[in-house]
This record gives structure tokens, C-alpha cells and sequence, in this order.
DNA sequence: AATGAATGAGCCTTCATTCAT
DNA sequence: CATGAATGAAGGCTCATTCAT
């Protein structure tokens, strides 16, 4: 009837299952998942739809391009992230440098220590290629931890428990040690790079730390 | 035709001629600065042939696949970085604190401020690609850092300067803040994320730590 | 809650309800509509579906798929067209010239300025890829269009009031310009190519292929 | 090494051979061929690089993307076409009927019984997908043809050998039967539609026509 | 009957790799 | 040594087709 190669489509084959709401969150945690471990342009597609048990084709219902599932998969990753940075423990009725241990190690097991820990990894990766999504991040999780400590800080010297210092840069140091952590952790792993304990390490870092913060 | 002497009186003419000895080093410089900005699997050879002033199959008479190549570049990234990391200041003669502070301040100034700040962040990105490469680097510069800093404070324990710290611990937690800085001046760039010019950062950086460290 | 009267008294509502009947014919015309705008190959059954108001899906129901559809929407775009072609003015009455000169016009009326003039450049495109469609055109339409004008040449022949030419050729040629006039209408726009009028155009061509066959 | 997945290339197999200065012609001659025959979304750059003997990367060399080999094609195309009509017969010493009669000949002899017929139809059939393209091919084929024709029959009509018509929509009239001669070959071929020898159907199109434009 | 989510083959496009010159 | 034309495998994306609901 037609001419040849015009027309030759084949049926699909397997029965597909459908779960319409829970797609997209599916398909966006698995992205992120591979994005994460293997960089934007290292993940194929296939992957990500292999990791959500969807074929490739799926992907194109809910996102218009690779671009636009890697930033939704990054906010989709922002959002708890950020959350989890405002539920860090700030309990103003204990005195500073007890408050800003329990931040510390409040932080390793609420983000570290859980898969919110890939995100900031892949946003060090990517953020050349990706600038206004490492911005993005900047802006929404490491400006909002470092105010958190800022304001900690700021209370601490109002209280006269801790040394006039500036609020901001102290902030970045005392965070220095937690974003290192989880990006050597992510990296090179825990035990290749013999890493410490996180409670010996954020120990110890309060510990240095709070000696230099806290009034003789 | 014309007389020998016409003819043979032109000197060798501008003929700087390019000199293959070097032909390697340059496309090493070339490719490690194209991969740390876009990353392995968005590096396209095109790009570093380019760079390096090159046609694309030159590569090839060099390395015998991408692959190659980008492990050399992180070679040939890496010594230099060594040698710039065992060259940080390390004056026995100074009071430990004094050691530290201005260990930390030559760590910024030899590379953390130079062309080769661009690896750390590049085996961040890498890490799970190349494995080799990332263990490779830890080993030689980050536990070259690492070392550094706990002789530093066992000399210090020693002479009764320091507190009694466990050093690989201690060593880590000293080197956090340098590293971080560095992470998020490429990452983010130093205006956009508003960090503390360095001076101020890894003054107070070791002000605080000092405090914690030095003995009472 | 309310009183039952309340409720029930809602009318049917404004519930007109699909006809299932006419979908199919439904279904064709938007077909034929988009196939005739973008080709066979680019046009996309979602658009068809979206202008037919209905899901992609449907279209299965009634077709077993793209090629079927298409020829069906051949078919129903040449039924009428065959129709209308029947209909093209043969009144026996006349003398021929004046046959000629209305068979022309009413080409135009009834053919070449409605929607059924979509179907021969739609053709014409699709020809080589759908050869058995393209027949099927040229044995339905083109020739009885021919064969209507040669049997009026013929008639006029034998009045004696016409030369006497070879009939079918002499219908090419009087089926020349309607067919150009349709298709550079179809392709060009009408103003776009700077088209004379219908009127114009058929006129003046109808008075110089008449005085070659008009008997002197 | 490196990652699985990350690096994976296979080398070429057979022996490339160079003729870079002829590639392009090539390959637009190919695509012209290909694009006339399947219309552009049903042509497959698969398609192209088999007929011009080279492998589908090849054509990425030369041309940017599909249509910009399309747009190129249609321009190859396009200049072959327009020499071919200027060289159209307009020997001025002859009188106007013969002068006619000639053009139309010649016009099947050096345009509709060659390659150069393709483009017209190719034309007619992406006119819609391709405004720009359509647009291009009207102003520099059918209206050059038309000015020529209507020129002919201005010098005619001042000769006093024709009779006063408009001479832009006279020569649209006598291009009618040339390209609509040309449109049905290519679409339906020249036995299956029953199309009379070209020789017969220009011979008796100019003995209708001229019998209406020459002075009685 | 109708829907629209899901599929997967296929096509355009890129780019690491090769090789004749 | 160096080039750059050529290759072809792979990946992003589209869309005809199917099927559970």
C-alpha cells in the first residue's frame, strides 16, 4: 500500500503499570540519584528510567528534557534539604557553645548521614555548567545554614557567653568543617580516606572551635 | 634562476617552529583546564585540541584515548600540587601557633590562590567516575596536607605547646576550613557567594582553631 | 440536606452528548484536513486527535492505524470530490464554447474554492510515497475530469461547431489550467504569487483555447 | 579505571576515502534526489548518506542540521534551474507564434525531460512546511518564467502580431499546461496516467493558445 | 466507547577515534 | 609529526501504537 519505510511501527510488548500521581516524585528521586552519582553528562536517560522501572519514553510525559528533570531533580532535592537545615537544633534556652555542638551533630544525622547528603556534591560538580542551579543552591541551603550559625552566634555574644567576633566569617568557619566532612565522605568514601568517626570528628571540631568562640 | 648567494643569503626566516618536546606538557595544561571547568564527560576533544592551539588527531599521538589523556592531565596536576603542598611553610625554629597560622596562610597563597586550586574541585566532580584518580588524589595530596599538619601538632604536643589531641583528627579538622574555602570560591566564586577574602577567613579560622589547640 | 424536590429539579442539564456515529466522519475530516496542511509523515496523530476533539487513542478504535487512516481520508475526501466533479456544468443544451467557458467556472466554484481543492496538492506531495493512492486519484478524478471534457470536445466535434482535434489531448490541455490555477493557489497563496482573479484568470483562458478549437 | 559506561568508544572499520572538494555537491545532489522522491520528513539522513556513498556523520561536516541540507538542496537546485530558464528559447528575430511554440519546447527539453523537473513537485509538496523555501522558488522560477513569457507576448502584442491581453495573466494561462505537464509526470509517471508524448501535447497546446493570441 | 499513560523502535545529532595524506 | 576528513556507535527525543481503566 505505502511506500516502504514509511510506515513500519512495532507494538509494545510488556503491560505497563500505572501510578500517574506517583510518577513524577518517582522518576525524580531516581534522576537524582544518578545524576548524583555519575555527574549531568555522564547520566543517560535509560538510567534514570531503568532506576525508576519506566522506559525512556516515560521521562518525556512529565519533563520536557534532560535540562529540565535535572533541575527539577535538584529542587525536588532542595526542598527536603531545606527543610531539614530549618529543623537543625537550635534550642535557645541552652547556653551557646552547647547549642552550637548540638547543631553540629544534629547536622550529620539529619543531612550527612542521610541521601540528602548527595546533593551538595553534585551541585560542587555541576555548578560550572549549571551556574544559576549552583546559585540556587548557594542562596537557599549553604546561606541559610550559615545564618542559622550567624544568628547563633549573634546571641551568644549578646549573652556575653561568646567573644565579640564576626558573626558572618565565623559562621563560614564553624560550617567549614561540616560541609567537608560530607563532601570528602561523598567523594573518596568513608573508610578509603580514613575518614574519622563523625562524633570523634564533630567532637572534637566543637570542641577547637568553641574554645576559640567561647569568653574566658 | 637567481644567484646562490641571493637566494641562500635569506635567513631561516621567522620560523619559530613549534618544539613537539613540549607538544605533551601543553595539551596536558590545555586538558586539565577544560576538564576541571566542564567536567570529563562534557569535555569534548575538539575543545582541548582548540585550547591547546591543535588539530584534534595530534591527541592521539599522545594518549590513546580520552581516557588516558584525562588521567595524565590529573598527573600532571597533581605533582606540581605535591610539590606545592610539601614546599607550605613548616619552619621548626617558630612556636607552633605561629607554625600553624602561617601554614594555613601559605596553603592560600601556594595554591589555594593559583591555577592549581582547579584539581581539588575536578576530583570532587570525578570521584565516582574514576575512583583510581580520586583515591589517588587523596593519597597524595590530602593526606600529604593531612600529614603535614599532624606532625605539626605532635611537634607542638611535644614541646608542650598543644593540647594533648588525637593529630590525624585534630590534622582534619585544621584542614577543613581550607579546603571548604577553596571548594566554594570555585564552586560559587568568590563575589557571588559573598566569602570573606581570605585573609580575614583563615585569620580567624586559626585564631579559633589555635585557641582550642594551644595549651592554657 | 435540601429537599428532594430541590435537587431533582435540576433539569438533564446541558448534556448534548457525543454522537458516536459521526466520529468516524469526524475523524476523517480532521484527518484529511492536517495530512493536506503537513504531509503524510509530519503530520502526528495527536494533532489530528486535538483538532478532531479526542483522544489519540480513539482513533484505534476506528482505524487500524496512520496509513489506514490516511487512505481512508483519501477516500472520503474523493468521494465528494468525485461528486462534485459529476456535477461540473455539462448542460447539453448550450453551444460548446459556452459549455467550455461554464465547465471552467464552475470547476472553480465548486471545486477549486472550497475545501475540496486541499485533496489534489495533497496528492500530488504524497504520490511517490503512496503510489496506489495516487492512481486511485488519478483514475477517479483526473480522468473523469478529462473524460468529461473530451466527451464535450467530442460532442462539439461532431456538431460540427468544434476543429476536430484528438479529444483526450485537447482535455489535458483545457484541464491544464485549472489544475495549475488550484495547486499554485494551494502552495503560493493566493496574493502571495500575485494570482489573477479566478474570473481573470479562466476568462482569458477560456477565450484563447476556444479560438484555437472553435471552427473558423 | 575509569567508571563503567563513562568511556566505551569502538573504532571505525572501513577505509574512509577523501574527496573533500566535491563532498558538498555530492550530497546535496543526493539529498535533492532523495528529498524529491520521499518528501522531507519521510527522508531519512540514513537515506542520503547511502546514496552519496558516505556515512551518516559525514553530512554534519558540511551542513549545520536536516533542513539546512534541505534549504541547501533546494538552493543547488534552484541555480541549475534558473540558468535553464534564462537559456530559454527568446529568439527575438522570429515572429511571435513561433517564438511561443519554440519556448514551450524548449522548456520540456531543458527543464521537464530532466533532473530539474524534481524541485517543482519537491515544492509543491513542503510549500506549506517550508513558506520561506516556496516563496524562494516562486520568485526565482515561476515568476522569471512568467515575466519571460510575458515579455514574449508584449513584444508580440507591440509587433502588432498578437492581440492586446494582459500580458502577466496570458502567460500564467500558457505555463499552465507546462507545468501541469511536468506536476503529472512526476506524480503519477508518465505511461500510468496515459500522458500523451510531450511533443503532441505542447503541439497542440500552442496550436489552442496561439490560435487565441494571434491577430486574426 | 473513550481515555491517556506507557512503551520502544527509530531518527537526528554528537563526538571519540581512525587513517590517508 | 601533524592534519582534518571520515566513521559509526551512542544518546536525546519523538511519536505510532497498545492497553488497563
Amino acid at each position: 500500500m505505502a511506500a516502504t519505510s514509511v510506515t513500519s511501527h512495532t507494538p509494545p510488548a510488556l503491560a505497563p503499570r500505572r501510578r500517574p500521581k506517583e510518577r513524577p516524585a518517582e522518576l525524580l528521586k531516581a534522576a537524582l540519584g544518578v545524576f548524583a552519582s555519575k555527574g549531568y553528562a555522564a547520566t543517560r536517560l535509560d538510567d534514570i528510567a531503568l532506576k525508576a522501572g519506566v522506559s525512556k519514553g516515560t521521562i518525556y510525559l512529565y519533563f520536557a528534557n534532560k535540562e529540565a528533570l535535572f533541575m527539577a531533580a535538584i529542587e525536588a532535592g532542595i526542598t527536603p534539604l531545606v527543610e531539614a537545615v530549618e529543623a537543625l537544633s537550635l534550642d535557645e534556652e541552652r547556653p551557646s557553645p552547647e547549642r552550637l555542638r548540638a547543631f553540629m551533630l544534629s547536622w550529620w544525622s539529619r543531612i550527612g548521614d542521610t541521601p540528602l547528603s548527595a546533593l551538595p556534591r553534585l551541585l560542587v560538580a555541576e555548578g560550572n555548567n549549571f551556574p544559576k542551579a549552583a546559585q540556587w543552591f548557594h542562596d537557599e541551603i549553604v546561606t541559610r545554614v550559615q545564618r542559622a550559625l550567624a544568628r547563633l552566634i549573634e546571641t551568644g555574644i549578646a549573652r556575653g557567653e561568646l567573644r565579640a567576633v564576626e558573626p558572618m566569617v565565623a559562621a563560614r568557619i564553624l560550617f567549614a568543617p561540616m560541609f567537608a566532612y560530607l563532601v570528602w565522605r561523598e567523594t573518596f568514601g568513608q573508610t578509603l580516606c580514613h575518614l574519622p568517626p563523625p562524633e570523634q570528628f564533630f567532637g572534637l571540631a566543637a570542641d577547637l572551635l568553641l574554645a576559640g568562640l567561647v569568653r574566658p
